[in-house]
DNA sequence: TTTATTTTTTAGAATATCCTAAAAATTTTT
DNA sequence: AAAAATTTTTAGGATATTCTAAAAAATAAA
């Protein structure tokens, strides 16, 4: 139906149209896909020439009711390629991004359903990103950066909002996975360092400000 | 590494050459592939260029041993996915052709090695073809078409030579499978079609000699 | 073995996607 | 509000892949 790097374009806009809210820059384009501006300009002039996007010029895009439907199914895809590498293939979760990249673009009626089915209709990713349903609706969760969780609170790692290969490893390293339960026992004042405690392991560690500004942590159930 | 199209060129020049040997003509892949004989002639020139082919005006095409090894990993690529398709997600075995064939083209190190062994190492697809192993080699089975069976043998289907739709359907709704026994009641001398027995569900059909050509059959081990 | 037919290649062009360099518009600074 | 800096678009071109029409070569027929 649309080729690869249309839905490429449209997951980008996406991506970037749920951070800042309005039209999204040629220039943020750009940077997201590696891509010199002028080929931007092209594709979304292409992607609002198919009506899957209204775009003025100097004025950025913005995402019609039918190009988000798309993006929205594309992240679906993806991300449901991600839990299938890791729970059935046993990819670690640092190495999923770029084979799910592709997958996503395989096209056919009922693949991503009989997917769904197949894994359990997980509602995250093994990242913590949420995954939209076949309707196009995104499971609601509360979670907030560990980064602003009191001193003396327990929580449950709950997703990543930095996934870069570096940071995952990291984390791993350092004992950390989605549903780790930690509590907080101090915040250094002087640089914001968390020294946190992991329970399961009875471990203590310190974390920098900017590595707790990358985890999200939910309320324990 | 290589292109999609690039890849489904590959893997059209050693289907041909598997059936007859010697090089393959323009004329075939075009056939094969659904192209015209100009876009063949210009890709093959370019296979050539890099190696994967040798290639001669006039006189068709022939892989390289890096050529063959890429078709081989190709075909390995695809049938496992089948595999997948039926096994896992439930697909029926006339539908998951065209899913494998965008999926063949995913292209990561371990992929492929992992998904072999979530499958169980899998020697055949859903079709009965021979899945080539990951250097290469391909199982080896004795398997002759059911046409030219003698009255009174008994058999197990093993496989398909014609992969259509029309054909696979054809076989669900006379409730022949892989692996279905059957023994060969008689063959009609005028249209030389089959009347056969399913051991399993103890019924006697008849067959044409199309369908009888067109299926694989091995002896009961 | 010359002629006719078929196959293959060359020539020239279209589309999709990307690029660099230069021009135009917008935003920021003074 | 004019000048400077930044961003975006236009212009023109490259590559990969495909096509149709015409020319060249190979094969088949007379």
């Amino acid at each position: 139906m649309y080729t690869s790097s249309e839905e490429d374009y449209l997951k980008a806009i996406l991506k970037l149209s749920r951070k800042e809210n309005g039209p999204v820059t040629t220039g943020a384009l750009a940077t997201e896909l590696h891509t010199a501006a002028p080929s931007v300009t092209d594709m979304i002039r292409r992607l609002a020439e198919k009506r899957l996007a209204t775009y003025e010029r100097y004025h950025g895009v913005q995402l019609t009711d039918e190009g988000l439907r798309i993006a929205t199914a594309l992240v679906r895809r993806h991300r449901l390629w991600e839990v299938f590498l890791t729970e059935k293939l046993g990819f670690p979760w640092d190495a999923v991004h770029e084979v799910a990249e592709q997958l996503e673009h395989v096209q056919h009626p009922d693949l991503i359903e009989r997917l769904d089915a197949f894994l359990g209709y997980p509602r995250f990713d093994p990242h913590g990103d949420p995954i939209p349903n076949a309707q196009g609706v995104w499971p609601e969760r509360q979670r907030q950066l560990l980064s602003t969780v009191e001193v003396g609170v327990q929580v449950v790692i709950a997703g990543v909002d930095d996934h870069s290969v570096t940071f995952l490893q990291h984390l791993d390293r350092l004992g950390i996975n989605l549903g780790t339960r930690i509590a907080v026992l101090e915040r250094v004042e002087y640089d914001l360092s968390l020294y946190i405690h992991l329970v399961e392991q009875n471990r203590d560690l310190m974390l920098s400000d900017k590595a707790a500004r990358s985890l999200f942590v939910e309320p324990i159930n």
